[in-house]
DNA sequence: CATGGGGTCTATAGTCGCTATAGGGTCAAG
DNA sequence: CTTGACCCTATAGCGACTATAGACCCCATG
């Protein structure tokens, strides 16, 4: 059994699809722990980083902040403890999600029908879209 | 028929439901055409910036970019131009906000799956969320 | 006329999650 | 020994605001 060697910031970079750039942010806002480095001052992460960082990535691409990965990742080191935080952790985001794509999918509404008054071949001065853009006040009489 | 006398920031903001600090950053950008100032160098605006600062709300409350009402903007000025730019502009912001809808969906399904197989009442180190969250490698023996 | 409270002014820095740039150092292949 | 790919730090920028500090103005009440 082999133990693998220290990887560089781009192999960990391309071992998680993260940009090198990233990595070296997540390390400075406290995220990933600083690996120790080489003789020319490269960074050598071991294993562990590897598990961090893509605990890390599968965090954010199911749209957790760097805030909620943070405490999660607090959370999953804590094994005995109770794991109702991460559920209502993971719970707030679902329902936060899920207000999101209420709020754009009335907005997606608003818009189709906003686009589908304008005929596309007349000027801006008759366009059904700039008058939908430009809401009246009540006091206005022109209105 | 009375005219109207000029608004402060104040006013204006209240009218529009935009944050006092909001319209002096959108002055500073460039969008909302800097005001008359008083004696007292406060900003006197006429209805004129109610009707503009109005359309751009609206823009952005349909989720248009700062830059994409600036166009906006820009293009309902040119009355007599063909309307079609307009058009290009709304449907890309619609077909993006789609997409959005599209990603946040498939994101909450994921979510909702993996939440769902959480007991609840265990502890971390069973905890199907963190496991859930934490990607196994294929040259990870241990997974 | 003084005072107090609320609104306004500018300028600057902070938010989030990166991304880009400048100006260098290191390393391995040819 | 040179070339080119990688790595290093530090700093600034993105979008769309938001927050803060410290000063100024205006109006109503005493």
């Amino acid at each position: 059994m082999m133990t693998s060697s220290p990887l560089t910031i781009g192999d960990l970079a391309k071992a998680t699809g993260t940009k090198v750039v990233t990595v070296r942010y997540y390390e400075r806002i406290g995220l990933l722990p600083p690996p120790r480095r080489t003789g020319g001052n490269y960074r050598a992460y071991e294993p562990m980083h590897l598990d961090r960082l893509r605990f890390i990535r599968r965090c954010r691409d199911l749209g957790f902040t760097l805030d909620q990965v943070r405490e999660l990742l607090h959370l999953s080191s804590q094994e005995g403890k109770s794991c109702g935080e991460v559920d209502r952790i993971a719970a707030a985001h679902l329902a936060a999600t899920e207000e999101k794509i209420a709020d754009l999918t009335r907005l997606a509404g608003q818009l189709r029908r906003i686009i589908s008054r304008c005929e596309g071949g007349g000027v801006i001065a008759d366009c059904r879209i700039i008058e939908a853009l430009s809401p009246c006040a009540e006091e206005d009489e022109s209105c």
